[in-house]
Formats: C-alpha cells, structure tokens, sequence
DNA sequence: ACCTGAACACCGTTCAAGT
DNA sequence: ACCTGAACACCGTTCAAGT
C-alpha cells in the first residue's frame, strides 16, 4: 500500500473506532469520512462495504478474546473461565453497539467480511463450552452456535438503554441458563 | 374522522401491516402510502411517527395477549401458563420482525406512542409471572420488567434468520432460565 | 495507484397549496 | 378537514475525472 493510502486507512479506522463506539454500527459513513477529511470515495476504496468497516474494528478485539480464552483456561475453573469469557466477550460487542446484529449474521454467511472473525470468536468461546461441559459445569445440549446465539441476546439486551439498570442481572439469568445449576 | 379519511386510515393499515411483515419494523413508509395509493402527507397526517404506525398494529395483538393470559390462568398451572403465554408473545412479536427494539424503548418512555400498548402487555406477563412465583416455579428475582426484556431477547433470537434452525432450542434454554429447576 | 466529489436513487419529515 | 406532492436535508453507493 502506498504511504498516503495507509495514512488515510489508518485514520479513517481512527476515526471510524471512535464515531461508531459513539453513534452505533448504522453511524454515517459520509460523516466518517467527512470527519477523517477525506473524499467519500476514499472510504470506499478501503471498506467496500460496512462490514469491511466493522471487520478492521472487531478483529483485534477478536483476537484478544481468542488469546484470553486461552488464558482463562489456565487460570479458571471450566465454568468461571466460560461465565467470566462470556462477560468480556458481551462488553467488547457492546463497544459498537449495534454490531451483534451483523456478527451474528456473518456466521452464516462465508461470504461476509465478518465471516472469518466471527468464526475465530465462536471457536474460542465452543471450547470454553466444551471443556466446561466435561466437567458438568455446563449444559450438554448447547453448542458453539448456541453459544454465540446467547452472547448475540446478551449483546442486544446490554444495548438497550431503557434496560441498562437491569443489565447485570439478565447477564446473570442467562449466564446460569448455560451453566447448570449445582 | 370524516368517511374518506377513515378509508385512507384503514386502508393504509392494511398495507403497512402486509408491508411490515414481509420487509420488518423498518419498511419505507413512502412504500406503504405508494402502495396504499395516497400521498405522502396523508400517511403522516394519520401516523405522525413510525411508532404511532406500529403502535396502530400492534395494539389488536396485545389486546388479544392480555386476554390469552387471562385465559391461562384458569387452565393451566402457573408455570406452564407462563411458558405457553411467553411463547406466543415471541410470536406476536416476530410477527413485525424489529419491532422488539421499539417495544422495549417505549417501556422507559411514557412519550412514546406505544408505551400504553406495551405497558398494557408487561402488566399481563408480570401477572402470569408473580403467580408462577407465588407457586414457586419461577424464579423470585425476576420483575415484569425482566421478563419483558427477556421476552425481547428471545423475540430478537427469533428475528436473526441465521439463528432459525435455532430458535425452538434456545427458547427453551432461556425460558428454561425464568422457570425454576426441579 | 490513489483520491475526489458529483450523480443517482433512495430515505424521513414538513408544509404551502389545493379540494 | 383533509389530501397532495414538492422541497429539504439527509442516506449508501458508484464512477468519471483528476493527480
């Protein structure tokens, strides 16, 4: 890439991180580039389409949680590192509010730009699942896509303001939904 | 309302209701009056907002929930009554697909057009609830308004279409969550 | 190779002008 | 009273023209 083009990526996804985390995932993307002072079709040229966009935002974040996943499973109890990952996992879809909604669909769709993250992240969170169902921590009948499902609700309820004061304590319902009570 | 205004109010109903089930909360509302064949204005005239639209729509549905839950109570046990009546409220809600995220923003906002309707609804599931509470089925931690994000959550699982072949199994797994274990 | 901004086809919303 | 549709200020997306 030449050195003008990446100092316009890089400040566009500079700009993008901080408007969307304020505006949400439907943020104006003439507003970003007006912003970043470049041309319209500048952002274009570098995310074709939104979810070019979001992907160079989610993925570090994915990648963190994927790393962390790992951590976890050193330094945690199957079904604490599974409760705590989901936790962690919730907060960083809620930092774009708006987003689940296109991970969720990039899922099922190999062709999306989200596709390849979202994947990442589901695998990470299916083998806290697994290793938490083999001790019994957790409800056999889910699988990683039912994992990522919930995360998905979770996300979304977290992303309603009018429901903010009792965000915490759904996460708990739904969290002690996967684990199985003792 | 004078006879014409009545029929342009009725006969835009009809079309948003087939419009919004088939393209979501979210529809052009100058497709609705194009397709209803009136102008522009006449639609605002009659729906001065999105919500006053969807709250017109919604309102004959959750008259009819309040009355099913009133039913319930007296032919099916309390935490049966409350799953069978959750159940259906997803489907109502999935019915005009996005329109959860309305529904429960007019919970928070006595301004909005369908904060009656929705109110009107949350009222009928706490009732259904504090008796599955009273009978020790469901969980004690949970308010109307819990049950009515929850409610959302599981009505914006149903709207992913990634999620379909899902759906059934998730409702379970959170409705799972609101009854308690024996 | 990359950037720009006008152009196109849409929105939601308002309101002067008509009947 | 009620209806109409142009007008305004926005979108996402494309692409010819420039450097």
């Amino acid at each position: 890439m030449r050195a003008d083009a990446r100092k316009n990526y890089d400040h566009l996804l500079a700009v993008a991180r901080t408007v969307i985390a304020e505006q949400g995932a439907e943020a104006s993307l003439r507003d970003i580039a007006r912003q970043a002072g470049v041309g319209l079709g500048t952002l274009y040229r570098h995310f074709p389409r939104r979810e070019a966009l979001l992907d160079a935002l989610l993925r570090a974040s994915f990648d963190e949680l994927t790393r962390r996943a790992g951590d976890l499973e050193g330094s945690a109890a199957p079904g604490q590192a599974l409760t705590v990952w989901l936790r962690e996992a919730v907060a960083v879809a809620h930092v774009y509010s708006g987003a689940i909604e296109s991970m969720v669909a990039a899922i099922a769709d190999p062709e999306s730009a989200l596709h390849a993250s979202c994947h990442a992240m589901r695998a990470a969170g299916a083998h806290l699942l697994a290793r938490a169902q083999a001790t019994g921590e957790a409800r056999a009948d889910l699988d990683g896509t039912d994992l990522f499902a919930l995360l998905g609700a979770l996300a979304w309820l977290r992303d309603q303001p009018s429901l903010a004061p009792r965000a915490d304590h759904l996460f708990d319902v739904i969290a002690g939904a996967i684990l199985v009570r003792v």
